[in-house]
RNA sequence: GGUUCCGUAGCUCAGCUGGAUAGAGCAACAGAUUUCUAAUCUGUGGGUCACAGGUUCGAAUCCUGUCGGGAUCACCA
């Protein structure tokens, strides 16, 4: 199905043929010919010079003739500099669009009967979704996507960090301070409710803290352990951890109640399923909005005793060690890594154990051969020791991990800080984007004959893309900087840009009615120079679909939709689709516009991203 | 400090398994519609691809170093 290898495959014969030499595949590079230049492909024969010891123009013009001779489908050729540009038939043409047509869910791979497990969002239970968020979401969604576009099926995780000191935190001050108020009574979503208590208890924590420091015992303090020179600011922003744990009482009264819910106190556990019930009704509605969901859930509340065992296994094994204190620790100095702990003297594990557990626990709920994790960037680390530790642990499914790592997002302002109440709120941004696309469409009026409901919907499919593709046209591993009105751009480099190349195609087709010739197309004679550019991009698609899942890169597809969709709206511009000329024009480029609609929907559906029909 | 990622136009980003004169969008300016959706198209201006070496016929791309920015280096998660 590669298209491109045909052609490389008359290159390499050619080369056999007029130098009685072999080249493999991988060290040919066939390209796109520039614009400014006459051909479709360019081959660049510079490698050739070396060996064969002759000038590149006459080995151009060697290959160039033998392919005019032998290969129906390259009908000209010219040699420029090391570049031989070559000239397709009309009928390659026809007959790559002719077998794009036919082939099912083109640009996809049949089941290769692997499985992936793929993990995302992963919140906490104590704050609503952000920005951050967001960026995750996309990225895991589109690459389980695009691993089931690769064959793989496809298993969409999250573990949700529903337990320890945070969530406490909100617990103890809606004891405190809440008054028995619940989501329903206030009308506030569970997450944002949830949320706002967490923000509560750090405000009156604060505002302790803040006594303490004027307090005798607080001066005292101050003065006999501050460093000489260090500014007092600092100091006790540097206390803060230590002020938490020994000295406040809101302090101790979270760390009691997580005692209490550790050791398993039925109010507290029933408290804490109350509000964790309010937020992930909270979360499941913004889940809804992004359009995505997930096929299985592990909680920590379930998971963050898990790893125990292994590590037993790995003091048998040797991969582990433990120290006179007891605690257990890994050696990676001989990788290039440090040494990390893996159970603490007191016998309770750390995050590292519970994901070495947590592994296990998913290799055993469904025999994956691969396992990705949709994690930013600043966990890089953590990452690399957990898998080499999976890998020493003889795991079987340790060459299949992947850390999925994206950069941090940053506001035009500076990074997002809670503390200073920068962190752009997923909901909040979600209805800013529809806002602006219902003005942006208030303007055309091209759906206000729709009925409300639908038009509603369009506006949201239309908001959606802006924010998605903004998001994740990026690569991942690229800190970005995200400027709410860039995003909500609808105009350019643009989700509702490539919506309205699809628009227009179904626009096209519904008007086209039922007199187009079913095979007149194949009849087409002398293709334009947009029409073949818009085949040419056509035929890579299945490539970038297959690169994107190796690289686990979906910001690749979104260059391509958008280069596919530029080419589409110059196509529409330069020639009549259904005043065309000819019947057998007419008929063609209904049938291309038709495969470019399907391409561009399939590629946005791997982004996660839905194609209106009207906008 | 060690490790690691990033640095391309005023701004946001492509291009990175080495190939021709480094591309888009935004912003600015000038145009295009009696005809399929102008959320479109065309054009103009805008570059020391952070810097310096190296490898190569050829480097934004690979290697080394320097500078700048981020992250990370807990018996935290």
């Amino acid at each position: 199905m590669d298209f491109l290898k045909g052609i490389s495959a008359s290159y390499i014969n050619a080369v056999k043929a007029c130098f009685q030499l072999e080249i493999e595949q991988q060290d040919l590079s066939i390209n796109e010919t520039r614009k400014d230049f006459n051909g479709d492909f360019t081959f660049v024969i510079f490698p050739l010079v070396k060996q064969l010891k002759k000038s590149p123009l006459e080995i151009g013009n060697t290959l160039g003739n033998w392919l005019i001779v032998n290969e129906p489908k390259i009908v000209g050729f010219e040699t420029i500099q090391g570049f031989l540009n070559v000239t397709l038939s009309d009928k390659f043409w026809l007959d790559t669009l002719k077998l794009i047509t036919e082939t099912l869910a083109f640009g996809t791979q049949p089941a290769n009967n692997k499985k992936v497990l793929v993990e995302f969002s992963s919140p906490n239970t104590n704050k609503p979704l952000h920005l951050g968020h967001i960026r995750n979401i996309l990225l895991g969604w589109s690459c389980s996507k695009i691993l089931a576009a690769n064959g793989y099926d496809v298993i969409k995780t999250q573990v949700i960090n529903d337990r320890g000191i945070a969530v406490c935190k909100s617990m103890l001050a809606w004891q405190k301070f809440g008054n028995g108020a619940t989501p329903e009574s206030t009308s506030v979503k569970g997450d944002h409710f949830v949320g706002d208590f967490y923000v509560r208890f750090e405000t009156e924590f604060k505002k302790e803290f803040e006594l303490f420091q004027k307090s005798p015992q607080g001066i005292e303090l101050l003065a006999t352990q501050r460093k000489a020179e260090q500014d007092v600011d600092i100091f006790w922003k540097e206390y803060k951890n230590k002020y938490f744990n020994e000295y406040s009482l809101l302090g101790a009264e979270a760390k009691e109640m997580l005692l209490k819910w550790e050791s398993g106190d039925e109010d507290t556990k029933s408290l804490w399923q109350t509000m964790n019930a309010w937020v992930y009704t909270g979360f499941n509605a913004t889940y809804d909005k992004l359009g995505v969901n997930f096929d299985s859930l592990y909680y920590e509340s379930d998971t963050y005793l898990l790893g125990k065992k292994a590590v037993e296994d790995g003091l048998i094994k040797g991969v582990f060690y433990r120290q006179d204190d007891g605690s257990v620790w890994v050696n990676l100095e001989d990788v290039g890594m440090d040494r990390k702990i893996v159970l603490r003297s007191d016998g309770t594990s750390v995050y590292m154990t519970q994901d070495i557990g947590t592994a296990q626990q998913r290799y055993e709920d469904f025999g994956v051969d691969k396992m990705v994790y949709t994690v930013a960037d600043e966990q890089d680390y953590h990452f690399k020791v957990l898998f080499e530790i999976l890998k020493r642990l003889g795991e079987p499914y340790a060459e299949g991990l992947h850390h999925l790592s994206y950069g941090m997002v940053d506001l035009p302002t500076g990074k997002m800080k809670s503390r200073e109440g920068t962190v752009v709120d997923a909901d909040d941004l979600v209805e800013e984007v529809i806002n602006e696309a219902r003005n942006m469409s208030s303007e055309r009026g091209e759906i206000t004959a729709l009925p409300k409901d639908e038009q509603e919907d369009i506006l949201r499919k239309i908001g959606m893309a802006a924010l998605k593709f903004f998001i994740i046209k990026v690569q991942p591993k690229k800190r970005m900087i995200f400027d709410p009105k860039e995003s909500v751009d609808m105009q350019g480099q643009t989700g509702p840009y490539i919506q309205n190349a699809y628009v227009r195609i179904q626009s096209i087709k519904r008007k086209a009615g039922k007199d187009i010739l079913e095979d007149g197309w194949t009849m087409y004679v002398d293709l334009e120079e947009p029409e073949k550019a818009l085949i040419k991009h056509l035929l890579i698609f299945p490539n970038v679909v297959k690169e994107a899942g190796e690289q686990y890169d979906p910001s690749s597809i979104a260059n391509f939709a958008y280069n596919l969709a530029k080419a589409f709206h110059r196509f529409y511009h330069d020639v009549r689709i259904l005043n065309a000329e000819t019947e057998e024009a007419k008929a063609f480029r209904s049938k291309l516009s038709e495969e470019v609609g399907k391409v561009l929907f399939t590629a946005f559906d791997l982004l996660g991203i839905e194609m209106p029909d009207r906008m």
